[in-house]
DNA sequence: CCTCACTTTCAAAGATTTTTGAAACAACTA
DNA sequence: TAGTTGTTTCAAAAATCTTTGAAAGTGAGG
């Protein structure tokens, strides 16, 4: 209550003044969109949309302003943000006599895909690759059997290999671009746009 | 009826011959894995296990077969097929004197990616940058009223921009890998391996 | 134009995922 | 320590997505 920005209800013209009708929609459209794309790559679409309402907005907000702007509850609120923080894409923040907690999300887009890719690789591609190496050690030892042929199973240990082989190599693509510098993709456009 | 290879139910040894019991292990573990990693990208475990089925045995299934070997009704196997053969990851194909329809799965691993990242760069990406720009739009003729600095649209502005230049960015790179010669992504591999 | 052998469709059922809201918890202040 | 303010948790409710199965559709032969 002793900050300036934070006053009452809506109504008069506050710090971010009038003209803003329009600022106010461009946000809820990005809003709208960076959740239906979320919900499309199997994120949760309430944790999307928070997400692009602090990117959108740029400053810190608190978890009542999140909730009455998107309108959904508390619990709701609480837990997107957890899962945002857990994945970095998030970060708190504090405003000096303000016991509420602000959140305020990473604002380069680059590291915000790198955070993206990283935690992808880590929960989804990871475990694959692994799980892949288990199948194909089912049928792996065909030296053993190999006085017949056994054509089925050599073609079916193929058609597997091709598919870890391009898995790993995606795998560490993903590697470049996360990892070292961070420049990995921009360094792969640039050669790609001078190659073809 | 009229051919072999299609004999009553299971037991006696027919094509596929006896020591097929790893085969049957690997092939049911690469269908699970791939399922659940579908699955993890939002598209239905069950396409993703036809899919899985159809790559892993490598030769053309019907449905009759499909649906035994998922336990899956025929209507669910009828639909996933349908969107399988929708996004160009399957084919059909048919046996003398057999009157049913055999499925065919894409064996190129290159090939199934380049299909997957069309179809979701087409269905996922596209669409997203259109409603982007149109968002854009909202706050973009700032000229009207430039008198009034109106730095927060600014601001907004600045990164919604961002934003849209980099999923363009990520739009052409997919364009690269999915459409010349198809040996795009192959390419880049080749310099990023080079480069860093 | 009827039948047979399949395939596709789609409303309802079932499964899964997400959200809610209230209670438990935590951290300050007086 | 009690009182406040704010945050997290989690079981149940709601919403969403997937599968089923029976009925409608298709088309090749006869």
């Amino acid at each position: 209550m002793t900050t300036p920005s934070s006053t009452g209800k809506r109504s008069s013209r506050s710090r971010p003044a009038r003209a803003s009708k329009a600022l106010r929609e461009g946000q809820n459209r990005f809003v709208s969109i960076w959740g239906e794309m979320g919900s499309s790559w199997g994120i949760p679409r309430t944790m999307a949309e928070v997400h692009a309402l602090l990117y959108i907005v740029g400053e810190p907000l608190n978890t009542d302003q999140i909730m009455e702007r998107l309108a959904i509850s508390r619990g709701s609120a609480s837990m997107s943000l957890k899962s945002l923080h857990d994945w970095g894409l998030v970060s708190r923040a504090h405003k000096r006599g303000d016991r509420k907690e602000y959140f305020r999300a990473e604002q380069d887009v680059w590291q915000v895909f790198r955070i993206i890719t990283r935690e992808r690789k880590r929960r989804e591609i990871d475990p694959v690759l692994m799980a892949l190496h288990d199948c194909r050690d089912v049928t792996g030892p065909r030296a053993a059997e190999l006085d017949n042929p056994e054509t089925d199973v050599e073609s079916h240990n193929e058609r597997l290999d091709r598919m870890i082989e391009f898995i790993e190599l995606i795998d560490s693509l993903a590697d470049q671009f996360v990892s070292p510098a961070g420049k990995g993709l921009q360094l792969a456009v640039g050669l790609l746009g001078k190659a073809v």
